[in-house]
DNA sequence: CGCCAGGTTGTCG
DNA sequence: CGACAACATGGC
């Protein structure tokens, strides 16, 4: 890999593995829009920016000369997923064939408080209504960057709310539960940075204490947005796919990097519906 | 109309 | 403990 910068461009060649579209559509983020040029668009550290692969590159449009670094780590664009991958691929023959399939894909690091409110957002919900709900919340409760782009909304704001307030957002049961995760985080009783270093199954439990945080929105919070690749997130999709396709094999065998056979099978499975007659 | 969507909570046996 | 309805909303 190697990149150079000028004029707010950053191009960065030769990534082994990698896909933009697969990375931004394979349901771990809920930002990023795809345009007519079949570019994306996604608010990210507070900024604009949009995406799009050339000659096998991977161009971002609308970084700062100081932002290169974050916007590297957030792709995960240091780590070998070519080695990950030939791991994995030993472990089942389904693997295999997701990770073949959905190879391209990198688990972005995004930030730990989004992460958390968005699956909170996702619980019984689907993904192009999780992703409404969440531009309605920006546009009410962000900031205006430019355009018509929005911040996603501190916890400070949002532990001032009052459920009623976030009618306007659509999100239904989820109000208060919202709510209660910024507050949680407003008030410091707990801590988002701090459970990247914790034992997995300590880090999952203080999660668990926030109201509408089950073991799936915490695993998806800790997967996502801290990075904590051997989270297994299990929705009703990777249920499906751990009985049909795995013969209920414990997800836990898939070891440290759990949460990549997790993304890749989850990619492989909604692409693949006719796998699940 | 009923069922489902990247679930969680509260309640009942 | 395990099962199960209820929870808002919108698409089909």
């Amino acid at each position: 890999m190697e990149f150079e910068y000028n004029r707010s461009t950053l191009v960065i060649k030769d990534i082994k593995p990698f896909s933009l579209a697969q990375t931004l559509d394979c349901g771990q983020c809920f930002r990023w829009q795809e345009n007519e040029d079949k570019s994306f668009t996604g608010v990210v550290h507070n900024r604009v920016v949009n995406a799009y692969e050339e000659n096998k590159a991977l161009v971002l449009e609308g970084l700062r000369k100081k932002d290169v670094d974050f916007f590297v780590e957030y792709f995960d664009l240091n780590r070998d997923y070519k080695k990950i991958q030939n791991k994995l691929k030993k472990l089942h023959p389904v693997l295999k064939d997701a990770a073949s399939y959905a190879s391209g894909i990198r688990i972005l690091n995004q930030e730990p408080f989004e992460a958390l409110i968005s699956f909170i957002i996702s619980q019984n919900n689907n993904i192009p209504r999780i992703k409404g709900i969440i531009d309605k919340l920006c546009e009410n409760f962000g900031e205006k960057i430019n355009g018509n782009y929005y911040s996603f909304p501190t916890s400070k704001t949002l532990a001032s709310l009052k459920p009623n307030d976030l009618d306007i957002i659509k999100a239904g049961f989820r109000n208060r539960y919202i709510i209660d995760a910024a507050t949680w985080v407003e008030e410091k009783r707990i801590d988002l940075e701090s459970l990247r270093v914790k034992p997995y199954e300590e880090a999952k439990e203080e999660l668990m204490q926030i109201t509408g945080v089950g073991k799936k929105v915490a695993d998806c919070t800790l997967l996502y947005g801290l990075h904590r690749l051997e989270s297994f997130p299990l929705d009703v999709w990777m249920k499906r796919a751990m009985e049909v396709l795995f013969d209920n094999m414990d997800p836990s065998l898939f070891g440290d990097y759990g949460g990549i056979a997790q993304q890749y099978i989850f990619h492989y499975s909604r692409m693949h519906k006719e796998l699940f007659q």
